[in-house]
DNA sequence: TATTTTGTAGTTGTAATACATCTTACAATG
DNA sequence: CATTGTAAGATGTATTACAACTACAAAATA
C-alpha cells in the first residue's frame, strides 16, 4: 500500500470552512444575523473556542461584524471590504516608507480633485470643522496630529468613493503612530496654510488646483521629513 | 462634574491594534517569530483567549501564520499569502464595481505619469514585449485579455515603486474574472492604440501625456461596459 | 392610556484551568 | 553512527464561570 501524508486537521479551521461555505453559498445572506456562539456549538459539535476562533478569523477577513450583546453578522459586501487585502501589505511592506507616501501623495492629490468636484454641503461642512479643529488644537502636538489626519479623512469622505476612503484609513492608520513626530518636525503653520487653501479650492469647485495644493502639501512634508524612515521607532513591546 | 460617554472597549481589539503596531512598525518583522501566547498573556496582562482572538483576526487578514508545535509567525508579503484572503473579492460579484474601476484610474494614470519619469531599459524592454505580446493573441479573447493585463502590469513595474506595483496586483486580480468579458465587448483595436500611444510618451518621457492617454483608455473601457455591473454574473461562487 | 422605568433573557467578552497534540532538540540506546 | 526515546515548549481544544451589553417585554408611573 501507499502512505499518504497526513496533514494535521484543527476543528477550528473545519468549522471556519463550513461557515466560509454557508456565506458563499448564501445560505447566511449578507446583512443577516449568523446563529449565536451556543447555538454554533451545538451544531457543529464542538467548544465555543473553537467556534470562535473561526469566527474571528471571517472578521479579519471582512466577513463578519460581531456586535457584543447582539450578535454576529455577515457584512454587505462592499467595495470597501476587500481593500481589506490592502492592509497586510501596507503594514507588512515596511519596505520603504517613502513609497508609501510616493502612494500616498497620488492617492490624496487625486482625492482632493474628487472632492472639489463632489463635495456638498455636509462635506464642506466637516471640512471647516475639521480645519477649525487644527487651528484650535495648535500647541498640542498630539491633538494638533489627529486633527490633521482628520482633514484628510474628510477630503477622502467629500470623493463619496468607498474604495477610496478605505484606502486612505489604512494609510492613515499607518501614519497615526508618527503623525506627531511629523508635526513635531514641520510645525503647525505648514499644515494649516495648505490645508486653508485646499478648502478654499475645493470649495471654489478648482479641482486642478486642489490636487495641485494636495501634492504640494505632501511633498513638501515628505522632504522636510526626509529622514524619517531610520526614525520609526523601534521600540519593543512591554 | 461633567459625565463623559464611556465607550465599551474590547480588550482583544485592544491586544489587537498593538500587535498590528508591532507588525506596522517592524519590530515584528517578516517571516519572523512573534512571542508565544504565554508570553504575550504576559506582556499584555489579558488572557490567552484575547491573545488568541486577536491573533486569529491577523491570520484572517493574512498578516499572521499559525504553526502549530512551532510558534507563529508574520507573513512575507508575497502574491500566494494575499491571494488566500480573497474571499471577499470572490464574493463580491453582487457589487458594484465602479468604484473600483474610479479608484483604478487613477492609480493607472498616476502609475504612467510615474512611468515616464522613471522607466529604464528594461522596463521599456518589457512594455514593448507585452505590446508585442498583445498584437500576437489579437483573436484569442482569452489569451489577449491575459496580455492585455501584463502591459499594465509592467507599467506599474516600471514605476519602480513596490507598493503601486502590489496595489496595481489586486486589482487586477479583481480584474482577471471580468477581463475577458471586457475584451469581448471592447474589442483588441482599442486597447492596442491606446498603449501604443502610452508606450510612445513613456519613451518620450512625456509625463502629462502619458498619465492623460492612460485615463483615457481607462475610462473609454469604463463608458464601453457601464452595463457590465448587472452583467456579471450573480450565482454565488461554490 | 401613554410614558417611563425596570427586569430579564439572550448574546458576546473575558478569565482560569486542564489536558491533548504537534514540533523540535537532544540525550539515551543499540 | 543511526535509531529511538524523552522532555520542553508551542499551539489546539474543552470546560466552567461570570461579566457586560442589547433588545424587548413587563411593570410601574404619570
Amino acid at each position: 500500500m501507499t502512505i499518504t501524508a497526513i496533514k494535521p486537521k484543527r476543528i477550528s479551521d473545519e468549522v471556519f470552512e463550513q461557515m466560509k461555505e454557508h456565506i458563499i453559498t448564501g445560505e447566511w445572506a449578507p446583512g443577516s444575523k449568523i446563529p449565536s456562539e451556543h447555538e454554533l456549538v451545538e451544531l457543529f459539535g464542538v467548544s465555543r473556542v473553537s467556534v470562535r476562533e473561526a469566527i474571528h478569523r471571517l472578521v479579519g477577513m471582512g466577513v463578519l461584524t460581531i456586535r457584543r450583546g447582539e450578535g454576529t453578522f455577515v457584512n454587505e459586501v462592499l467595495p470597501e471590504n476587500y481593500m481589506n487585502t490592502l492592509l497586510p501589505i501596507l503594514m507588512i511592506e515596511s519596505a520603504s516608507f517613502s513609497e508609501t507616501l510616493e502612494f500616498r501623495a497620488i492617492m490624496e492629490a487625486e482625492s482632493a480633485r474628487m472632492a472639489a468636484k463632489r463635495a456638498d454641503e455636509k462635506d464642506i461642512a466637516r471640512l471647516e470643522k475639521a480645519l477649525k479643529a487644527m487651528e484650535k488644537k495648535k500647541g498640542n502636538i498630539q491633538e494638533f496630529a489627529e486633527a490633521d489626519l482628520n482633514f484628510h479623512v474628510a477630503v477622502a469622505m467629500a470623493t463619496h468613493n468607498s474604495v477610496i476612503i478605505k484606502v486612505n484609513a489604512i494609510i492613515h492608520d499607518m501614519l497615526k503612530k508618527i503623525m506627531e513626530e511629523i508635526v513635531d518636525i514641520t510645525g503647525y503653520e505648514g499644515g494649516l496654510y495648505y490645508h486653508g487653501k485646499i478648502l478654499e479650492a475645493i470649495k471654489n469647485r478648482d479641482e486642478s488646483t486642489a490636487a495641485k495644493l494636495m501634492r504640494e502639501h505632501i511633498s513638501a512634508t515628505v522632504d522636510k521629513i526626509s529622514g524619517l524612515d531610520e526614525l520609526k521607532s523601534k521600540k519593543p513591546l512591554a
